[in-house]
Formats: structure tokens, C-alpha cells, sequence
DNA sequence: AGCGATTGTAAAAACGTTTGCACAAACAAA
DNA sequence: TTTGTTTGTGCAAACGTTTTTACAATCGCT
């Protein structure tokens, strides 16, 4: 059997709840019985059982997370494992564990969430995606029920969320793309009900007519976050009257479409054709040539993520719902003139 | 206040072990008050309270898994992302859900097991990397925790471990080439003291032999898991006298160094030297020409980890320490003589 | 010295379950 | 009928904590 409280207490002479009021820095306890109860409990290895503690305390120190299910698997898979680094490296900072739950459907996916939440297996729940008039979002809120969106949800303002500024992301890579001498820029965008995709299209359009630039609808395209939609759109510019020389790409993964279609047909980047595009996976720096990317901070959307919730489960009211991870723009080969690589 | 046990008892004219039990589809219940305590549950939303559950039974319903630190990032996030995936959907289907936790160094890392085994926060856990003469090893042997490995520990074959057959891979990654009509087939091996690249070797080694093909010694390189290795190795190979006109390489990263190389010189995949290689990341498939590569089946190695550790904590003894998830060579365009590309 | 305030500790009640034991009712076998 | 078994349920103890209440001892004042 585990050592217990009471263990330690016997071995220390005093009795259990003085033994748990060291364990909780109580200010009412001499310094001398402090010690020697600690050091008894190195001696004797003793571990606090969680479950007893929260049971009486209603607290867990434990986020919950529901296993997104597989969308875009490359962007995906780099997104999800990098956020959550960042939620679980500032989660454990903070004295706090992650929970992960699957859902076999989006119904066993409310059931998850609301398992943990009346259960009381979480303090608060950290959601990675979330559709318009989201049920789980309906249920957290009608439960009242700490829990933050990485990303944005667009039915309601008043919701704990980080997000980047996907406007001013698209109109820094234009902007970039423009001093670098381009002046007929084109955009391919994604699916145009995801508000990342308006987004990216309103910094785009910003940038445009800040510079004074002509925009032809032709030079605006949409699409779904995959790399044949790339491929579509690059055929689709480069039998224009007026081709672009230069685009703007809402993701790396349909970039690489672009890119793949642009090496086919002879093409090369960023001579004939200069890219900019979003994400930043790992990926962007492998290809040839490496992609210009907008990092979105990956890391820190988790990071950021972790730490508000927690700081809203400790009753700390945050002053504005709603965080904004900064973007960095990565130049690389495939918006330079000039080339280099490693050797 | 959320609703407990107490509260459907009381609502249902019944003691509140009568509520466990039907809970728990307790043989000595009848048909008829199940029926009853079941419908005031759902209808009063009850969910049962799972630190007070565990407290008594000593069960949590919880496998923990501590955050790999970040290594090789690619391959890393990717493997990482896939074996969750793996292990939580399983977990899941079993009731169980995963408790993710970060240490924040190596001695961290086995602080942060102690907690959780100690703590009775978890039923078992999942190593997804291990170090000769791990001290966390140490520590569960020590203590009897079920553990699984993901991966293999060669200090000690007595411990449960799902793990690819690396050598049956390599022999079937070069037989294939073999097959491609190559006689002359390079190696490029990762860090000399790795399992995986000890098995990978003699995998290769195993199918010239037994093809009873020349192998010179310097058909055979050293590396790390990095692209530049993978550079390297090719400049070597490419001044060899007698080049190889095939490779097979240990992993798709090193690889992607392989390929820049040889389009940096501009030599030709496959025409010129035609490459194999392992993990089949998701990037594989995206690079041109898209690699050839043998796939572990890694959301496979989650999956049956997960199962296993649950069956053993479930008190299933396994007639096998060592469980074999298949591999499966998939064939691109970068080890075959005959092009196509989707258009 | 006397008093109130402070300090250190213990006893006991909770937290929401599970489960061994007891016991009544119903049933089966003699 | 009596006896023994099965079936369905309740009581109460336990799980390992935290926390409220209470109380003794010490302290700082006057």
C-alpha cells in the first residue's frame, strides 16, 4: 500500500492535518514542525493522492482536450503537436496536467466533453477547433464552465480565445512581396467560409490598395486547404492574358501544389513566379526552394492558450477576451531574387 | 452543486448503493429498478464523480505519458501527432483517456513519473522513448507499475514493448530495389549506437547477401537523423569510382539532404540513383519525386500500445513481451524507372 | 499579574463513491 | 410445513485528503 497522510503523520508524532497543512504551506505552522514533517516525508517517499485532494478541494489541476480528428493531416499534424507542446510545457509550469479524450463522432465528442466537465475531471477545457454554432461550446457556456478556443469563434465575441491577426499577417506578406519590386500580386485563397481565409484575403486586399496597386478579380482565387488546389490555381494564373508575379498563399500544403505544378511546366521560383504563403511547417524550410511562410507561432498559440485558462480557472478575470499571438515573416528562397543555400 | 449519487438515490426512492450498483450492472439488481435509476440518471444528467470513484476502487481510467522533449523536430512532431492519435482513440474505446504531463528536464522527467505513479494519478504508462539504463525504467521495474515501451530497450528483454521488425524492413526496403534490377545499393545509417539503425543495417546487409551481391565498405555511411547527413553521405557516394545506383536510407529526413544534394548537382531520382527509405512521414509523399519509403505504421504503435497496457493493467498477462506492428513498403516514384504524377 | 491577541495543533466532519455484510422476501426442494 | 438457497436491497465503513472549529499555549501589553 501507498504511504499515506496518516503514514506520516504516526512517524511524525503530530497528527494528519497538521501534516496536510505543511503539504499546503499553511501560515499557522512552526517552522520547526514544517521540517521535520518534510523531512519524514522524503524518508518515507510519500506522494499526495490526487483523487483524495481534489475530491474534497473540487480541484484537479488537470486542462481537458478532445483528440481533433484527422482533417488536413500535414498541416494538421504539425499544428496539433506543436500546440500541444506549448499547452503542456506552461500546463506543467503551472502545476498542471493535460487530458486527452477521443470522440468516435462529433455526438461522442460532446459526450467526452461533457464527461469531463460533470465529472469533474478537469478544471477546463482547451478546444482546437470549433465549427459556427458549435454544441460544445453551447454546453461549456450554459455550464459555465472555464474553457478558451485557440483560434476564433465567430457566433460570439465574449469567449476566451488566442488567436493571431490574420489581417495584418496577410497584408505584412504582401506588403513584403511588394517591396521586393512586385506589383501585379495575385491570391489564392481557402475555403471562403472559414474566417482565416477572410481574413487573410481582407490584409491582402488592404495591402493592395494601400499601395496603390491594381487588383483583377481573375488574380483572387479560392480553394480548399490541399495541395491539388494549388496545383488548379497555379494553371489557373499562368494562362492568364496577365499573369501575377507573385502570389500570396493561405497555406504552405496548397503551395506546395503550386509549386509542384510550376516545376512541371518549366517554371521556376521565384524568377517567374515569387511565393509567400502561411503556417510555417517544418516542411516550408525542406522544399526546393524553401518557402517564404508566415509563422504563425504555433507553439505559443498553445503556450498562451494554457496559461490564460489557468489564469481564468485561479479567478483571475482576464482584461480582454480575446489574445493575439504575433506572426513573424519567414523569408526564405521563394520570394528572393537572390538565391542561397546551405552546402 | 453538480448532482451525485445521493441525489438520484434520494429522487428514486433508493440507497445510493443501489445507484452504484446499477451504476456498475450489478448481477443482483433487478431488471426493473435498473430501468428506473437509469432513467431519473439521465434525466437529473448525473455523471459519477471519478476522483471520488477512483479514491475507493484505486482506479483512475488514466494512462500518463510524459512529453518527449523535442529531438529531431520533423520526424519528431510527426511520430508524436500519429501516436497519440493512436493511443488516445484506443484508450478511449476502452474507457481510458491520457494524461500528458511535461518534465521539464531529465531529472524532471522522472519526477514527473513519480507524481503521477506515487500520486495513484494513473493506471499505467506509456514510454515513447527510452534511454540505455533509463532511470524512469528503473523506477517502475522498481515500484511494479505497468509500463509499455514504444520502441525497444535493449537493456532488458523482459519488459512489454510494441516495436517495428527494423530488420525485415530493411531487408524488404533493399530486396525491392533488388527487384528494381540494382545490384550496386548503398546504406545510409544513422547514429551506429541506435537499435534502429543497428537492425536496419543488418536488414540491409541480410538482402545483398542472401541476393549474394558485392558490398564495399564504403557503400555503407554513418549519420545522424539530419538532412545534412544525408547531403553529406550523397557527395560521398557521388565521388565514389564505382557509385552505388541505388540507396537505402534510414530515415526520410535524411533522405530529403540526399535528394537536395543530387538536384543541386543535377543528377536525377530514380534514373541516376534511386532511393528507399523509412518512416513514410507525411512529407514523403509531397517531395519530388515523391519518396519511396517504408511506412511503421506509426498511429499503429499507439494503438496497440494503448491496448496493451490496458489489457495488462486489466490483469491480462500477455503471452508476448514484444509485440511486431507490421511495416509496409509503399513505392513512389523515387525507386521506380517508370514515371507518373497526378495532373 | 492580568488580559486579549496570536500561534500552533488536534479532532472531526466533509467530499462522492464502492463494497462487504446483513437481512428480508421470494422461491425451491424436501 | 420446514429448510435451504437465491434475489434484491440497505447500512455503514472505507478510500485519503482538506478544512472548520476548538482549544491550549505562548506572547505582548498595560
Amino acid at each position: 500500500m501507498a504511504v499515506t497522510i496518516k503514514d506520516v503523520a504516526k512517524k511524525a508524532g503530530v497528527s494528519p492535518s497538521t501534516v496536510s497543512r505543511v503539504l499546503s504551506n499553511h501560515p499557522r505552522i512552526s517552522r520547526e514542525t514544517a521540517r521535520k514533517v518534510k523531512e519524514i516525508m522524503d524518508e518515507m517517499g510519500y506522494h499526495s493522492n490526487i483523487m483524495a485532494r481534489s475530491l474534497v478541494s473540487n480541484k484537479t489541476y488537470t486542462l481537458g482536450m478532445i483528440l481533433p480528428r484527422p482533417a488536413e493531416e500535414l498541416f494538421q499534424n504539425h499544428f496539433f503537436a506543436e500546440n500541444i507542446r506549448g499547452i503542456t510545457t506552461q500546463a506543467s509550469r503551472n502545476g498542471y496536467d493535460l487530458l486527452m479524450t477521443a470522440g468516435h463522432s462529433e455526438q461522442g465528442e460532446l459526450e467526452a466533453v461533457t464527461r469531463l466537465v460533470k465529472g469533474r475531471r478537469v478544471d477546463g477545457i482547451i478546444l482546437l477547433q470549433s465549427r459556427r454554432n458549435d454544441p460544445i461550446i453551447h454546453f461549456l457556456q450554459k455550464e459555465a464552465f472555464p474553457f478558451i478556443i485557440i483560434g476564433h469563434y465567430a457566433d460570439d465575441e465574449d469567449i476566451l480565445c488566442v488567436d493571431n491577426d490574420n489581417v495584418q499577417a496577410a497584408f505584412d506578406a504582401t506588403q513584403h512581396l511588394i517591396s521586393q519590386g512586385h506589383e501585379r500580386i495575385g491570391f489564392v485563397s481557402g475555403p471562403p467560409n472559414l474566417t482565416v481565409s477572410q481574413d487573410r484575403l481582407e490584409g491582402y486586399k488592404k495591402a493592395m490598395e494601400e499601395n496603390g496597386l491594381r487588383m483583377l478579380p481573375e488574380w483572387i482565387v479560392e480553394g480548399e486547404f490541399l495541395q491539388e488546389s494549388g496545383y488548379r490555381a497555379m494553371s489557373f494564373f499562368m494562362n492568364l492574358p496577365e499573369r501575377p508575379t507573385a502570389l500570396v498563399v493561405v497555406d504552405d500544403l496548397v503551395t506546395f501544389g503550386v509549386l509542384r505544378g510550376l516545376t512541371e511546366l518549366g517554371f521556376r521560383v521565384p524568377d517567374d513566379l515569387s511565393l509567400v504563403s502561411f503556417n510555417n511547417i517544418s516542411l516550408a524550410e525542406l522544399s526546393s526552394p524553401p518557402l517564404s511562410s508566415i509563422d504563425i507561432g504555433i507553439y505559443q498559440l498553445g503556450y498562451m492558450a494554457s496559461q490564460l485558462l489557468i489564469r481564468y480557472i485561479q479567478g483571475d478575470k482576464p482584461q480582454q477576451m480575446r489574445v493575439i499571438v504575433p506572426h513573424r515573416l519567414i523569408v526564405r528562397e521563394s520570394s528572393l531574387k537572390t538565391l542561397s543555400r546551405w552546402s
